[in-house]
DNA sequence: GCTTGAAAATGAACAATGTTCAAGAAGAAT
DNA sequence: ATTCTTCTTGAACATTGTTCATTTTCAAGC
């Protein structure tokens, strides 16, 4: 019950452990791709036994299960951090940092939103619902756009646009299929908001309408 | 040289082995999941032993990409049957289609769109074109819908709007991520192009403007 | 401090799966 | 019929996820 004063010894070095696991899967993965993450590597880094690994997260998938967790969490941080004051350009710094942040972690996203697991068991309920919160930071500034739509509305809209934006970003990043280049990524990323929220009747605040 | 005439009975045996393999190795990635493709399962089901398998394509990877190859070009198929009539109607069309095709193969797509190379061999240049090829669809109806916009332009749209499609369908069809109902997924699509093709200055022809 | 019991760590062994290759079989060429 | 080429076979190998009996480590009680 009592879970903070008594950090037994052992339990400090279960806990060091686990950061150390973790890291180093986070970093294979986000260096060298989900398909390079071995047990055996992570358990040499770690200088333990594969047993180690196995006793801590249950399986190969709690490792990368646990490293996607934290991608979601550090993503839905730095979206978090985009200023709100004007609604319209908080959704431009939405996009805008989503697709700084996909650009620094690429294989972490990918390993978030690509990796199928064994047989057909169910993806765990809390990332999911980890990514969806992510997406629901849209919700605010569209309300505030959208006064007069409903909430299945606004759901549906940013549901839309962060799918959307995920689209072009993701296959953006994607060397193989198109190769755009970072910065005219952004640059289409900002188009493509131009656009849609021109026609959902929204005109940027700064700018003049002409 | 002459290679029509003389079809061997060797050939003959080949070809139709092949074609076997690819049959049941698609069937089980559409069904079960580019996970749970396997060698063994191929060999066993084709009634061929698992060189046999190696000799025609190669590796693994061979068979896969094999499969992802037919995938766009039957792709490039249904999305080419969209009829031309109507500008905007066929850009509808080819969003709607391109719906219709993921949903029913959803993971055929995905087998294309996320299988990723052993080490770090880079993916077959011709897929890259066809899919870049199945996407240039949209290039006809949008030259005619913006006469003044240059080649460039063009083509950065064409890829905005595939890839942002792209990722309202792939999402949506993701039972694990948002789970849209497809009937709610067809109307979210309609939505986000009327939108977007608004803010682009296009109006539908067939509806008035109000 | 020693004993004891519980928890964790170990790593060898196992299982699943991609890959290779020497030997044999089958078909084509002469 | 013989030879030659090509394909087929499947056992053996390599890699990698997984298990588990044994050992080690640590905390608690005396």
């Amino acid at each position: 019950m009592n879970n903070v004063q008594e950090e037994s010894l052992r339990d400090q070095k279960k806990f060091r452990r686990r950061l150390q696991i973790l890291e180093i899967a986070r970093s294979i993965i986000a260096t060298k791709g989900l398909r390079s993450l071995k047990v055996r590597d992570i358990a040499e880094a770690a200088g333990c036994s594969v047993g180690s690994v196995y006793n801590e997260f249950g399986d190969f998938d709690g490792v990368i299960l646990t490293v996607n967790r934290e991608t979601v969490q550090a993503l839905t941080v730095r979206l978090g951090g985009v200023p709100a004051d004007d609604p319209v350009r908080q959704l431009y710094g939405l996009a805008e940092t989503y697709l700084e942040f996909f650009a620094e972690h690429a294989n972490l996203l990918r390993s978030l939103f690509e990796h199928r697991m064994e047989d057909d068991r169910p993806y765990p309920d809390d990332i999911l619902q980890m990514v969806m919160d992510a997406f629901a930071l849209m919700h605010p500034p569209l309300v505030r756009l959208l006064p007069d739509a409903d909430d299945v509305r606004i759901a549906l809209l940013s549901r839309t646009l962060f799918s959307a934006v995920h689209g072009i970003i993701s296959l953006g990043l994607e060397e193989r299929m198109v190769a755009v280049p970072p910065q005219m990524l952004r640059q289409q990323v900002e188009q493509f908001l131009d656009a849609h929220l021109a026609g959902l009747g929204i005109v940027p605040a700064g700018a003049p309408s002409s």
